[in-house]
DNA sequence: CTGAAAGCGCTTACAG
DNA sequence: CTGAAAGCGCTTACAG
């Protein structure tokens, strides 16, 4: 059997004008649907490109244009869960545009980071989206002063730029919300380390939310920790070990929820029936082995990628848009807890 | 405070050859170290462009050299964690050469596929890479007849490509061992379900090596089931209810022998005292969790997705390179279980 | 050793 | 409505 060899023919757009009898100006025109051609040119021209399979090499055509419909994604999160659902959305959101994305994985290195934006600028990339592992950081690179715009996902920007987060504040108050809902009165959170912006914010929007439904909020309801399973388990032990047991838990992420259910089963007490307990981040690979599986807080990464990727491209076209900190809602997730 | 302005004046190598007082064949000889240029012009040359901050324009550059220093990446992962440990050693391992890669995430689309296929094929990627989440499945896309080279990892390629996949076998025989020498000698087989080709090839290693160690190997020690930690559960309340229990258990991810050895904790049943335990991945989220932390077999990935991206240089630059499927060694990572 | 010229493949004023 | 020409910013034979 004998196949079709490739045989490397790039046609251009010479080949096409010639084919159909016109100038490389008239294909150029006919093709882009820019200045004026007659509708039967016009048709002519595209038939004859396709007929050729014709594809624009948009190397040549970024040289003219001053726009290469390229643009960079920096991040410095290598093994996170947190990225990689934003730089899909990134990717998705972009492709209709036609713009393709780079990849930098920059680690924590100053130097990396340098080598990529630098490569990716001789490349003529047309924007920059800086992404990250924690909202109270900034990359190892400063992007403020490119030729070019720069729009940040879930890393700190400076405030003359736009920087897209989830709404932590909405979060917490949607998994307070729910467990008032399920007739909770004694709730507490058990939340994170101190040093993480999102631990006070989501601490201030529970205060808040407790109040806004009536109930009393001590601040000593809130217990501070590490992000892990296991301080989920001494959080049960201290609040177990006293006598003002709570009826509700809302976790400042999965990982403490899950230590929380387990400790509370391993202590005989059922979860849902005595206590409900709310985890935070959907991370489907804790939330879900989780016995009973966790109800808990999506902060729709992808969609924020996808915003991400769309600001930029308003920008890159030179459109006005609003700088600041852009607070995403997130979306309560109810499962078994 | 005034700040420099950013005149955006692109600086050519017209200018720098202009300041230097020689032609732009020269200064381009000069700065790329090609042709025959004394070395006093050279470094003349090379001056003038530092002082002038020049950067070359790596779009036209492509454009005359027929090569864009640009790659592709196409996965099929979006939320899982395999991948990102490969994308991040494909970036890392490109960038030394100069080489930027281009991310698509394309799901289980094959029009979202061959929208990114097409899109990098016009903006003239040297090469692609295509990564996924099963060894045993292949992207929704041809790749076979593309006029650039592909590499595959981490995903099913066509036999006459070079494909890189993790050495099961002999992670296996790994985890084997450290059973064997932790004083085990009844030892069984839990993992996921038959239709993932790992499983089978984990489970030959499994006999293999026992064999290798002088134990029984009953295929009736080999239990299928699902991914999740609750197969774990199952798997030892299945064990414990007969009378023949083992002391050793390898398993065929994290995920299930969290639930192992959760079960055993549970159960009453000493980890790593009475029963040693030992997982698969070293997802750190799941085996540094556990009750003990696991010990597991890591299976590598960045240094695979490194070497992909290494591989796929090579056949950029008309290297031989031998097809078929290259194993990587996993390493044992010993914790507590 | 150095440079004038052509070329990579497209787009865009500017004429006609 | 159509086209000749110049230009995007570089590299590469080919002369000298």
């Amino acid at each position: 059997m004998v196949v079709a060899a490739n045989l490397d023919v790039r046609i251009t757009i010479y080949d096409v004008a010639e084919a159909a009898g016109v100038s490389t100006a008239t294909a150029s025109k006919a093709l882009n649907g820019t200045g004026r051609v007659s509708s039967e040119t016009r048709a002519r021209i595209k038939q004859v490109a396709s007929d050729l399979g014709f594809r624009p090499n948009a190397l040549a055509r970024s040289l003219t244009r001053k726009r290469s419909f390229t643009v960079g994604l920096l991040t410095d999160d290598t093994y996170g869960r947190f990225t990689l659902p934003v730089m899909a959305g990134i990717s998705e959101g972009l492709i209709d545009h036609g713009v393709s994305v780079f990849l930098c994985a920059i680690e924590n290195s100053p130097e990396l980071a340098k080598t990529h934006v630098d490569a990716m600028l001789d490349k003529q990339i047309d924007g920059i989206i800086a992404t990250g592992k924690r909202v109270d950081r900034s990359l190892p690179v400063d992007l403020g002063h490119l030729p070019i715009p720069v729009v940040y996902a879930l890393t700190a920007g400076p405030a003359d730029a736009v920087t897209l987060v989830p709404d932590d504040r909405q979060g917490t108050s949607e998994a307070v919300g729910h467990l008032v809902r399920q007739g909770r009165r004694r709730i507490v959170h058990v939340t994170g380390p101190g040093s993480f912006r999102v631990v006070e914010e989501r601490a201030a929007a529970f205060v808040e939310a407790l109040h806004a439904a009536g109930l009393p909020a001590q601040t000593s309801a809130i217990m501070r920790g590490s992000w892990s399973e296991r301080w989920g388990h001494e959080a049960v032990e201290a609040l177990w070990s006293g006598t003002d047991r709570p009826d509700g838990i809302c976790c400042g992420n999965d990982q403490i929820a899950r230590g929380v259910v387990d400790a509370l089963r391993e202590r005989g007490v059922d979860v849902p029936l005595d206590v409900s307990v709310v985890g935070f981040d959907n991370w489907e690979i804790v939330a879900e082995q989780t016995r009973p599986p966790l109800t808990t807080i999506d902060m729709n990464l992808k969609e924020l990628g996808r915003q991400a990727g769309q600001t930029l491209v308003r920008l890159v076209n030179g459109e006005a848009v609003e700088t600041g900190l852009w607070r995403l809602p997130c979306t309560l997730v109810v499962r078994g807890s």
